[in-house]
DNA sequence: TACTGAGTTGGAGTGCACTCCAAGCAAGCC
DNA sequence: GGCTTGCTTGGAGTGCACTCCAACTCAGTA
């Protein structure tokens, strides 16, 4: 089966469409197959059938013929919750984000409490990872041409 | 059991021992209990006895009564380890890491790019983790007082 | 019409990295 | 002596996040 209707340049991991300029509306024609979405997220074909499994995505709208069809709202969530899980959040709070989301407007604290909470997490990993840089670049230095330690 | 032979600040974390003066010379006396490492190292004594089985630590010394006692030497290689652990080294590339120092002065070469492999790798998701740190800045202003998107 | 390739399902399986368990031993304290 | 605490072991168990399987349907092409 080739590309379902139009296949439109898919740039998921940019996230563009959760920080800048949204355009005019998203559009909300169902139209990519599961593979290209799969090719533009990153994730695979079977993460994204199981995502929608445990409730991270609602249903997808289905082809005449029972295939998936994924619209552009389908794809600014994913691109969302594909920048979570790559940022380390459990599948368990991208669930319960999602929750809150489909709750309506009242959750709105919650969600912010919830993204204020990663936020701090991923400000430690990044710290984290700076300092191990640190003791990289020294080990590696010492591997260029000297003895080493431990 | 109290503190083995001489408390001696223990402060794996901030891997000092890897990038700074090393001091006089790294004391081999063996005299830390397990506990006092899991709780300098933040790794958990399950951890620290099944890193020691699968080989990524060398057979620790042990007291008389067949306890482990740590020397400052396994404590630079736990620190050591830690951090590659912590920002996302696979165990089975750690234990590589370590079989090839055990193997000697001729496997440089090999832990050289094993490293800078793995700085590419935390390169990587730092640039990763920042990128989601302003979608995060932009989905947090969002919920502190407007409407959401996805 | 036959074949190929992409899709479908529920449920089972996998890999990683721990994490825990039961049973036991040794040391220190009341 | 009895109790508590901390440690020992091999092996089993756990949790997470996929990942795969078998059996099937459907659409398009030769």
């Amino acid at each position: 089966m080739a590309t379902a209707v139009q296949p439109a340049p898919l740039s998921l991991l940019d996230c563009s469409e959760a920080y800048q300029d949204p355009g005019p509306v998203p559009d909300r024609t169902p139209r990519h197959t599961i593979s290209e979405v799969s090719a533009a997220s990153g994730l695979s074909v079977h993460t994204l059938r199981w995502y929608e499994r445990i409730g991270l995505l609602d249903p997808v709208d289905r082809s005449h013929s029972g295939q998936r069809r994924y619209n552009d709202g389908d794809l600014a969530r994913l691109a969302f919750l594909g920048r979570l899980r790559l940022t380390g959040m459990p599948v368990a709070d991208m669930l319960r984000y999602v929750e809150l989301a489909r709750a309506g407007e009242h959750t709105v604290q919650g969600r912010r409490e919830l993204l204020v909470a990663h936020r701090e997490e991923v400000r430690q990993r990044i710290a984290d990872l700076h300092a191990t840089l640190a003791v990289l670049d020294y080990k590696i230095d010492l591997y260029s041409g000297k003895k080493q330690t431990s």
